[in-house]
RNA sequence: GCCCUCAUCGUCUAACGGUUAGGACAGUAGAUUCUCAUUCUAUAAAUCGGGGUUCGAUUCCCCGUGAGGGCACCA
């Protein structure tokens, strides 16, 4: 029986972040390691910016991803699991004043400006602050000592008595952070290395309280890469956004993997691994102490590793539900799945994201291509072209096209025959048929798009040139 | 300004105090395939600086330096 609680805690003000993604991740994967509980609680106090909008986005992001909460909202958004709910801090005020009445009863806060300020022990004295240009004043307490089990023991002196509740009436992060941890019973903290030094406070709340801190555990941060700039990660950064990557048809997959490699290994050199695989492996001693830069570089090869083992009819799946009805691709998807499919089988093997599948395939799905200029005038100069787009026309209706190597014996009989090989039709051909030098094999390009409409697109070349 | 954290190739990272400092991404050069992509092979690339401790330091300690974070009636 594993006691192990742990949540992710994020405020609907923004988009969902990679960085509020990989702490989710962490937060997830020790869950699941653990055979103990995920929760997810949204942190909406600051009602000023808060959205619906981001909050619906916080539901899909995280269940895009995979990370599924044991107790929290529902994902729709229609009511909620769990046993220590409401999950939504904007519903939990008679909780919060229970623990406020706890404290002023005891003698550990006290009302000063309108706001209730937080009433540490130790001898107090007054200093003026530089920093704030005012006079201040400070106490003399012991220090607080965090076992943090990334970071080892950490000391930090808490030295001013802080606000709890604003004088408008609400409480401040800090305090509601531990009141629902406490309330939710949360074992593990695991979050950011931006909350290490808010840490001493909350545990003085803690003490306030009479409760034993959680465990707590703070991740290194994600930075930006280099050709990025300098600092944290931000919402304004390029690929900073979960959305971002959803609506380029990223698998998630992949996504999840690449947020576990950082600041996180297991221990040998695999990279590339399974979720469940991670789950089993993942542990919070073995996660590293120092922040990593993103790097978008290796998460698209991470996705294009994912992208090539799969299975080809989930491949197509995938691609299909990525294109609406409103594009050609998105209409043979649905209206020709069959000739959709055979166009993804041999698109597959060629491509590194499906986001590039639509540009790769748009020749097969619309006789209204684009010929590439530059190319043409390479393929063109080259030997004798037309007159070998002549000799394949006029070979075209005898050929087999029931297989690629069927197609392939063809055409190289056809060369022999006048002392040339493969390669002196390939290239002229698949400019033809496709408007570019790139692309799937020419003799499976033929063979799914069938003899008639090969045989037009030559003749259309041949014609215009 | 005060406080906290961190420091290995450009990037993510590995290395019981003893290794020719390893792997991956990105570079570069070749090979292969009908193009492109993949794949394969090779190649270049790092222990921030200075002091200690030790027979021996990437590893432990101290001081610098650099990077990041926190110092609100934001979360």
């Amino acid at each position: 029986m594993s006691q192990v609680r742990v949540r992710f805690a994020p405020s609907p003000t923004g988009f969902f972040h990679i960085g509020s993604a990989r702490t989710a991740l962490f937060n997830w994967l020790y869950a699941r390691h653990t055979g103990g509980t995920f929760i997810l609680r949204i942190e909406d106090t600051d009602q000023a910016r808060n959205s619906e909008q981001f909050l619906k986005l916080i539901y899909d992001s995280m269940t895009w991803l995979g990370l599924d909460w044991d107790e929290g909202p529902n994902p729709n958004g229609v009511g909620e699991r769990g046993n220590y709910g409401p999950y939504r801090q904007s519903q939990r005020g008679a909780i919060y004043q229970k623990y406020k009445q706890q404290l002023l009863a005891s003698g550990r806060a006290y009302e000063k400006d309108g706001a209730i300020w937080f009433k540490l022990l130790g001898e107090r004295y007054k200093v003026f602050d530089d920093h704030r240009k005012k006079e201040v004043e400070k106490v003399k307490s012991l220090p607080v000592v965090i076992d943090d089990r990334i970071r080892g023991k950490v000391e930090r002196q808490e030295d001013e008595d802080f606000v709890i509740f604003r004088s408008d009436g609400n409480p401040v992060f800090h305090f509601v952070n531990v009141v629902d941890d406490i309330e939710m019973k949360v074992s593990h903290i695991i979050r950011g290395e931006d909350h290490l030094s808010n840490t001493s406070k909350h545990v003085r709340l803690y003490e306030g309280f009479g409760v034993t801190p959680p465990v707590f555990a703070h991740i290194p941060l994600i930075l930006k890469s280099p050709e990025m700039g300098q600092g944290k990660m931000s919402k304004r950064d390029k690929g900073a956004l979960i959305e971002e990557y959803q609506q380029r048809h990223f698998l998630p997959e992949a996504l999840v993997n690449y947020l576990s490699l950082l600041g996180w290994n297991p221990g040998d050199d695999r990279e590339k691994m399974p979720v469940a695989e991670i789950v089993k492996l993942f542990d919070l001693p073995a996660v590293n102490q120092s922040n990593a830069k993103f790097d978008a570089k290796k998460l698209a090869h991470m996705n294009m590793l994912y992208l090539l083992e799969k299975p080809p009819q989930e491949f197509a799946g995938t691609t299909a539900n990525s294109y609406t009805v409103t594009t050609n691709i998105g209409r043979s998807a649905r209206e020709t799945p069959d000739y959709f499919n055979q166009v993804m089988a041999i698109t597959q093997p060629k491509i590194k994201s499906i986001e590039e599948v639509g540009p790769y395939t748009a020749y097969f799905f619309s006789d209204e291509f684009p010929i590439d200029a530059k190319v043409k005038e390479k393929v063109m100069a080259k030997g004798e072209p037309k007159v070998r787009l002549a000799e394949l026309i006029a070979a075209l209706p005898a050929m087999d096209f029931s297989s690629d190597a069927a197609i392939e014996a063809g055409i190289k009989s056809l060369a022999e025959g006048k002392g040339l090989g493969f390669g002196d039709y390939q290239a002229v051909a698949r400019l033809a048929v496709s408007g570019t030098n790139a692309g799937p094999s020419i003799t499976s390009i033929f063979r799914v798009l069938e003899k008639e409409r090969v045989t037009q697109r030559l003749q259309k070349l041949l014609a215009s040139s």
